[in-house]
DNA sequence: GTATCGATGATCT
DNA sequence: GATCATCGATACC
């Protein structure tokens, strides 16, 4: 069982509840259990990809398992990873529980709370960066374990939207 | 604890 | 020129 990008963006964003998030390259090894995601499909108003491919979601585009990092309000970085079939969904990473690397990720935050609770501060814990944007996670720096156990699966509208705010394709755990 | 608001710039109309 | 898949500071309860 588990988990495979090639699924709706909606299946994959549930399944990665509970998954353990570690990114590891020669500085150190840090990341947390996703608590939190968005899905974002191709025909929906909410997504990057409604209007169809450009410059900036080209990733959203490419192979499931593709990273989609893209920029917004000018300051701050979010992770996503594409899914289904190179049509255009992907599952937002919005929060994290940390469990590796809390000093380093102290250190990237200037802070020793709220290290990992949104989409541009887990991005930045992580020490993430755009340049992450259209590589695959296979061969990128981060990993992903599945759950022992499947956690309790919450669900809700989208945080940050405006449209299709009936669509309960926000999956968290308490 | 919640509510509001400004920052800040790429992207798209 | 408008729109953001956000965050942090501030004010208030």
């Amino acid at each position: 069982m588990g988990l495979d990008f090639t699924w709706s963006a909606p299946d994959v964003a549930r399944a990665l509840i509970g998954c353990e998030l570690l990114v590891d390259d020669e500085a150190r090894e840090r990341g947390g259990i996703i608590i939190e995601t968005e899905a974002y499909a191709r025909d929906d108003p909410a997504s990057h990809s409604f209007r169809g491919q450009t410059l900036r979601n080209a990733a959203m585009f490419m192979p499931a398992g593709t990273l989609y990092m893209y920029q917004i309000y000018g300051l701050h970085y979010c992770l996503n990873i594409v899914c289904g079939n190179s049509d255009g969904q992907a599952v937002l990473i919005r929060a994290l529980r940390p469990t590796k690397g809390l000093a380093y990720m102290e250190a990237r935050r200037g802070a020793t709370q709220h290290l990992t609770d949104g989409p541009a501060k887990l991005v930045q814990a992580l020490g993430l960066d755009k340049t992450l944007n259209t590589t695959h996670l296979d061969s990128s720096i981060i990993s992903l374990t599945p759950p022992k156990h499947e956690p309790t699966i919450l669900q809700s509208s989208r945080i940050g939207v405006t449209k299709a705010t009936d669509v309960l394709w926000r999956f968290y755990t308490s």
